[in-house]
DNA sequence: AAAGCGGGGAC
DNA sequence: GTCCCAGCTTT
C-alpha cells in the first residue's frame, strides 16, 4: 500500500533487476522520441552498420555524415570496397583520421568476400577476427544489424554507466572497458538489445554530455546517483591526458620544371599509405634561424638548389604537436631520393595533387600556397622570389 | 598495461 | 589553449 518503490530515493539507486528494469522502460521510449535522423539510419543492413561504426570510431556524428554518404555512394556494397583500389579507399578517408582505419576495412572486406561469399559471420568470435573488429565493432555490428544481446561500451556509454551508479572506476585507461562491459551486460534490454544500445549511446551524446549535461531533460534523472548527490561534475572519473611533445621537421617542396615530388608513407605507421612532400625530422631544433637543419636537408639532396623557405606549417595530433617548415628546391633533372623511409615517390603535375590522399597538414600547406602552386603549374620556377641561400660549400 | 594512431568541435 | 569523441592494434 506504501508505493516508496516508484520515487527510486538515493539509496535505492541500486545494480537491482528492479531499477534496471525501470531504466530500460524509461530510456526506449526516450529515444523512439528524440534520437537523430542519421543516414546510417536509414536502410539498415550490416555493411552500413559497419562502415558507420568504424568511421564513428573516436568521431563525432557529425563529422562522420558526410564521409558516410560519399563512401556510401562510392562502395555501396561489400563487394564494392573489396574490388576497390586501397587507395582510392584512403581518398575517401582523407581528412577522417586514423587512417589504418581504411585499410582495416578494405582487407576486411575482402575476407567477407574472399572467405565468407559477402556474408558477414554472425558470431562475436568470428567476427573479431576480421581487420579493424575489436570488442566494440564486434558487438555493435552483430547488436545493430541482426539484434543480437551483446551490450556495447564506448565512451558515451562509460560516461552515462559512471554518472548513473556514481561509480568511480577511471574511464580513460582501456582496461577500464572491462569494467562497464560487465555492467553494460547486466543493464542489456535482452528483448530489445539493438534500441538499448543505440539508446545509451544517443543519451550520452545528446543529454549525458561530457560537460553540462541535460540532466532536467534527461530521462533516467531520477535514476541516476550522481544527479542525485548533486555530483554529475565528477563523474566520470577521468584521469589527466599525458602532455603532448613538440616535434619540428623539414619538408622539402622539390620542383622539376612544373612537377613536384611527392612521397608516399609506409602502410603501417602515422599516416600510414598517405601522400606528402617528403620530410625529415629536426628534434630538437639547432637554433633559431634553422640554418644548419637547412643544411641538414640539403645533404640529403645534393643535387637541389635552395630556393626559399616558406612559413612553417602547425598540426596537432593525439600524442605530439608538429611543427613543420617547408623548404622550396629547384633540381633540374627528376631525382630518385633513396633510402628515405618512404615507400613510393612520384614526380606529380601540381593539378595532380588533389587525386592524391593528402593528410591534413598537407592540405593545410597547398591551401596556403596555392599561389606559389599556380606559379609552378605555369612553368615558372625562375619568377619564385628566391630569398638566402644554403651554399654548397656546407656539403 | 601502455603506447601509437587524426582531426575537429565545444568550452 | 584543453578536452574528448559510436576504439583498434602493436608492443
Amino acid at each position: 500500500m506504501f508505493n516508496v518503490h516508484l520515487i527510486p530515493m538515493a539509496e535505492n539507486i541500486q545494480h537491482n533487476s528492479r531499477n534496471y528494469r525501470n531504466i530500460r522502460k524509461k530510456l526506449l521510449p526516450w529515444f523512439s522520441r528524440f534520437q537523430r535522423l542519421l543516414p546510417w539510419r536509414e536502410n539498415r543492413n550490416w555493411y552500413t552498420v559497419w562502415v558507420s561504426e568504424v568511421m564513428l570510431q573516436q568521431t563525432r556524428v557529425e563529422q562522420v555524415i558526410p564521409f558516410f554518404n560519399r563512401f556510401m555512394k562510392a562502395f555501396p556494397d561489400v563487394w564494392k570496397l573489396a574490388d576497390a583500389p586501397r587507395q582510392n579507399v584512403l581518398k575517401l578517408w582523407q581528412g577522417l583520421g586514423y587512417y589504418s582505419r581504411a585499410g582495416n576495412m578494405h582487407r576486411a572486406a575482402q575476407i567477407i568476400v574472399d572467405t565468407y561469399h559477402g556474408r558477414l559471420p554472425e558470431t562475436l568470435k568470428e567476427v573479431r577476427r576480421l581487420p579493424g573488429f575489436g570488442e566494440y565493432t564486434g558487438r555493435s555490428v552483430l547488436s545493430l544489424a541482426f539484434n543480437q544481446p551483446l551490450a556495447v561500451v564506448d565512451g558515451n556509454v562509460k560516461r552515462v554507466l559512471a554518472r548513473l551508479f556514481a561509480d568511480e572506476t577511471d574511464t580513460r585507461p582501456s582496461a577500464s572497458n572491462r569494467h562497464f562491459q560487465i555492467l553494460a551486460d547486466r543493464l542489456l534490454d535482452r528483448d530489445h538489445p539493438a534500441v538499448f544500445n543505440e539508446a545509451m549511446m544517443e543519451l550520452g551524446a545528446l543529454v549525458c554530455t561530457p560537460s553540462n549535461p541535460g540532466c532536467n531533460s534527461c530521462p533516467l534523472q531520477l535514476h541516476c546517483r550522481a544527479h542525485s548527490h548533486g555530483e554529475t561534475a565528477k563523474f566520470p572519473v577521468r584521469s589527466a591526458a599525458p602532455a603532448k611533445r613538440v616535434v619540428h621537421s623539414i619538408c622539402a617542396i622539390i620542383i622539376c620544371d612544373n612537377k613536384l615530388l611527392l612521397a608516399r608513407k609506409p602502410d603501417k605507421g602515422l599516416l600510414g599509405g598517405m601522400w606528402e612532400f617528403p620530410q625529415i625530422e629536426i628534434t630538437p631544433v639547432v637554433d633559431s634561424g634553422n640554418r644548419p637543419d637547412n643544411l641538414r636537408i640539403m645533404k640529403k639532396i645534393p643535387q637541389a638548389v635552395y630556393l626559399r623557405k616558406l612559413q612553417y606549417i602547425t598540426h596537432t595530433y593525439t600524442h605530439f604537436r608538429a611543427i613543420v617548415h617547408p623548404l622550396l628546391l629547384n633540381v633540374e633533372k627528376e631525382i630518385e631520393l633513396v633510402g628515405n623511409g618512404y615507400s613510393e615517390i612520384r614526380w606529380t603535375v601540381t593539378e595532380q595533387l588533389k587525386k592524391y590522399p593528402l593528410p591534413g597538414w598537407m592540405l593545410k600547406l597547398i591551401k596556403r600556397e596555392s599561389e606559389l602552386l599556380k606559379i609552378i603549374a605555369d612553368g615558372n620556377v625562375k619568377k619564385i622570389p628566391v630569398a638566402g641561400h644554403v651554399s654548397v660549400a656546407y656539403k
